[in-house]
Order: structure tokens, then sequence, then C-alpha cells
DNA sequence: ATGAAAGCGCTAACAA
DNA sequence: TTGTTAGCGCTTTCAT
């Protein structure tokens, strides 16, 4: 493997003339410039990314962790990758799996300098811990975090909420229920909000039973809908945070002889592909959105910290509910 | 931030010790060592990982690509990470996109040494292309791949296609259909001449409408169904590589009123967490194991670079029919 | 058991 | 326009 010192010497050139080619700094002449160049094609010669980090000081990689690979998490990272390219960066993806020490690995990246800043999706760790890694470099969260030391991008969760259960009112439903992932999420408990001030509202009782918790996946959705034929009294209406378990109530629910949005109408949330083959009426987070967002706020920080004191970011991504005919 | 110096003046040692200290070494009296971790500790030191990886050559890091956050390719990474981090590994992952740049970016990061190995879960560039990278560090594909410069760890999928068919015309199908995902894979070009080996075994004619290209998603299968009840005449069953897929045709086919297996057997592939709720009968390649492998695989060049000149090496993971209600 | 010093491969300030 | 040189932060001989 050769070194930059190699195609010096073969170029006949001090290294530094062969760093200017590298980075196109003009002042190199046009002859050494192709020479150079010639060398450097001829020996396949690329620069040790290491070595250039440490000099550097920096990786131009921005760390994302992701807790699975689930299509809530893709989209929010297709926007990241696509602002990162955009600027130059590259993506180190880490997957937690919902896993603290996983989680606190991928924060150990930005101490070591293998990462100039991190992405988080969603977070195990406290709140107090990952702040404590924000002295090495910008942190942005993708749901809201109170703390002021760490910068988000999010949905209002309440607000969201509150659109789907109007949105399911409107249609002359009051026995509502719906299905959330991690029960204890700060976007659960706002939801949970959510949907006591809207049945208190509505003077409408609350069912403990219609609250399904852990639903992430379709095989939840079955599951779902399982336990609801086994009820005396059944919900109307779901709302359902995520369109890939809402796919799977639809499912089950028509293998139980259900119709929808006659026997169950559905809200969904995400707006995936399947959503529209499924003519779910859904609300669109934007997730993408979410994810250049978040990039675009690394990367201000990132530039802000070079000349004043960084302050932190907080930016809500503004839903939209997209209606088609499961309500 | 402090550096090792930093750390190595207020313990009022060298910077050898300090290292010494960091990596472990036998060799440091009980009092320098305690007196040089405090100073670590309440400095909050931590080494530069890019000076590290410059002076040891290697970064005990795994890259991987993932065209997408497809189960199955989740599937085949949660493999690779268990035994990554068994050994030591981080893992870098690469999100292509089916993207030729995106994935030659990833090669090149074998090539600037930011990692140590590469494993490719698809692959969208010319074999010719992935193999000229052979040379800066093991290359492992989960498809099998002809030449000969590239390790690779699969499931056979002709004899896998064979399986499913033959579970098929066991229960008196003929009429049989078949849905993959990108036309032109190795994959799918040995499972059509599966598919049509059978079919002439059994003097069963080929209905070319009836193999469906493109099926990656769920609604990938919704548009499946729509258009095979539109045919004059439906194959009676369906080998579906997918379980994402074949979730989509059961949904779909329940809407328009056929029953599984009755009026459409389905046999699916991959076993995924939705296909037991689903009662699909599949074939689970063991994607898990598949990404297991491919890390050892690695693991094996890598120590055998160290001495010898490390062939390369390809290894078949068995599959198996996984027999539940859909046929 | 400990330290001095060379060097990993590169960039950039400085001199020429 | 070009070259010399001093580091970036660390590990690892080689002495002692």
């Amino acid at each position: 493997m050769a070194n930059i010192k190699d195609i010096a010497m073969l170029a006949g050139v001090s290294v530094s003339t062969v760093s200017r080619v590298l980075s196109g700094h003009p002042y190199v002449s046009e002859e050494k410039r192709r020479r150079v160049q010639q060398v450097i094609d001829q020996q396949g010669y690329t620069p040790n990314a290491n070595a250039v980090h440490l000099i550097k000081g920096q990786t131009k990689t921005i760390g994302v962790i992701v807790p699975s690979s689930h299509s809530y998490f893709h989209a929010i990272l297709s926007g990241i990758m696509d602002e990162a390219s955009e600027a130059g960066y590259g993506t180190l993806l880490y997957q937690s799996r919902y896993d603290r020490n996983e989680e606190e690995q991928a924060l150990h990246l930005l101490r070591t300098k293998q990462i100039d800043g991190l992405i988080l999706c969603s977070r195990s760790l406290s709140v107090e811990k990952i702040a404590s890694y924000g002295t090495y470099g910008p942190i942005v969260t993708c749901e809201y975090i109170e703390d002021e030391r760490i910068s988000s991008v999010y949905t209002d969760h309440y607000d969201a909420f509150i659109a789907g259960m109007k949105h399911l009112t409107e249609h002359g439903h009051t026995d509502i229920g719906y299905c959330i992932g991690r029960a204890h999420s700060t976007s659960s408990q706002q939801r949970y909000k959510a949907y006591t001030d809207v049945l208190a509202e509505l003077d409408a009782p609350l069912n403990p039973e219609w609250i399904f918790e852990d639903s992430t996946e379709m095989k939840d959705g079955i599951r779902i809908v399982e336990r609801m034929m086994n009820m005396k009294k059944r919900p109307t209406a779901l709302l359902i945070t995520g369109d890939e378990v809402a796919a799977g109530v639809i499912l089950q629910a028509q293998a139980a002889g259900l119709r929808i949005p006659e026997d169950l109408a559905i809200v969904g949330f995400d707006n995936l592909l399947i959503s529209e083959a499924l003519k779910l009426t859904t609300i669109d987070q934007h997730l993408k959105r979410i994810g250049q967002e978040a990039f675009h706020v690394f990367h201000e920080m990132r530039k802000a910290g070079q000349t004043s004191t960084g302050g932190t970011i907080k930016r809500s991504i503004p839903f939209e509910l997209v209606k088609r005919s499961s309500v």
C-alpha cells in the first residue's frame, strides 16, 4: 500500500505538492499536477482516512442511532442521509436494539472522535447520560427532549393525537381505543394525555382495556384484534401509531369478519407505502423531513460551534392528516 | 480535551506508562497504575480513536452494506452484529439504497482503512468492481458469487425453490405461480430454473403471467392479488420469496374472498415474526445464521491473512421448510 | 518497571 | 509555486 511519501518520490515532488493535488489546492503548476495525478492513478493510491481524520480533528461523518430497522426509523434515516451526503458528510449507522450498552457505545464514538455529531432517532439511556456527551459534539434527538443541552426535531404528539381523535369524533365515534409502542416513552405520555383530554371533553368513559401497548409490528396488530374479539364491548374506532400495526389490524379484522370502517374505523400514523394500498386514513408526520431537519440542526450547531458558543435548537415539524377510507 | 501527554504530565509519568495502563499492560507498578487511572477518570480522558487506528493499522470495525432496511436484511444484520461484538468488533452500517455510488462509497471505506472488512448483504455493483477491492481487506457477500476473489455465505436458492415447489405439488397443485424480488439477480435466475424444471417434470404448462417480479413489500402482495383477480385462469398456489409480500397477498386475498389454502395455497420465504401469526408455511433460510457465518468467514480470512495468503471461502447454509397451514 | 524516541500517514504554516 | 518541517495523538521498540 503506497503512502503519500511514495507518491511524492515516484512523482519527483514533495509530499506537500501531493497533498495539494489531493485537496485541489490552487497553487500547483499544471505540469506537476498532471505528473502527480498520474502516479496516484497508476498506484491506485488513496489517502489513509485515519491520518486525515487525526490531523484534521474531524471525520465529516455523522453517527445515527436507530433502535431497530423499523420503517419508521428508515423514513427518518433516509432524510438524514440525503442531507448528509448533500453536505459532504458520511453517515455511520448504529443499531442499538434498545440496548443501553449499544447506545452508549455510539455515544462513545463521539468522544473518541470517530464521528462529528450524533442523531438519536430514539433513546433508551437517560437524558442525563446523553446530555453528558454533549460536550464532545452536537447531539440531536428526533423526539422531544426537555433538557437544554440537547437539540431536538420532533412531532408534537399531543397535537397529532388530538387531531386523530377529533377526526374520529367528528365521524360520530365515542368508543375509541388506541395502540402505542413503548408504554413509557415521552410520546406515549403525551398521547395518553391527548386521549383522556378528548374523552373528558366528550364525557365519554375511559376503558383501559382499549389501550394497547407494545405494538410496533404487523403481528402486534393481529394480536390486538384477537384480543378485541374476546371483549364484551369493543371500541368502534382505533387510533394506531404505526401503519404496519394498522395493516395487521386490518388483516385480522377482515379475517374476523369486521368491515372497515363500518365496524371498525382506523386512523393510522406515518403514511408508509402500504398505507396508500390499504386506503388507510393516517397522520403523516413527515418523517423524512424530520430526518432532514435533524441533520440541518446538527450542521448549524457545528458551524456555530466554530465561532460562538452554539446554543441548542428545538424544532417542531408539522404533521398532516391524510384522509382515505378507513374512517 | 486532554490528550495522553496531558495525562502523563498530570500523573507525573511518561506517556508510555499511560499507554500501558490504557492497554492493561502487565509491567506497571500498582502505585503508578492507580495514579494514572485516577487522572484519567478525573479528566474524563478517552484515547483518540483516529490516532489509535492510524498507528495500529486497523479499526476493529467491520462494514456492512444493506440496500434497504427490509426485515430480510435486518435478520442477517442481527447475526452479523452478534458475532461482531462477540469478537470485539464494531459494526458500521451502510445503506446503499441500491445506488451504485453509495455502494462504492462503502467499498471505499475499505481502501481508506476505516473498516477492516466488508460484508455485502446485497449488491448492485458488478462482481468485477467488488472483487477489485478485495486487496484492501476481506469481502464477504451474503449471496452466492461465482468469482474466486470473493467469499460468500448463501442459501442454495435452486434447492430451496425445488423444496417449495415439491411441497406444493405433493399437495396436488400444478397451477403454480411465484413472486420474486429483483428480476435479474442471480437468485432469481436460479429460482426460474427450479420453477421450470419442476414444471417440466410435471408436464405442466408454464404461464408467464403467473410470474410476478419486483415484489419485496407488503404493498406488492396486494398488487399481485389485484392482478390475479383479473386473470381468466388463476394459479391455485403461489411461491412467494418474502413473507411480507406473502402477508400482503393474504390480506388482499381475504378481501377478495379467496380462502387460504383452499382457493390459494401459499409457501413463503424467510420465516419472519409475522409468518407465525399468519400461520404461513414458509422456507426458513436461517438468515441470522447467514449473518453469523458471514462474520466468521471475515474473521477467519483476517486471521489467515496475517500468516498465509488467505484464500476465499464459499459456505452454503441449509434451509428448512416450516409447515404451517397456508398449504 | 519505566522512559525516550521513532514513526503511523497526513496537513499546513513557514520559508524560500 | 514549491519544499521543509513541525506536529495531530498514539503505540511500541529499545535502552536503562
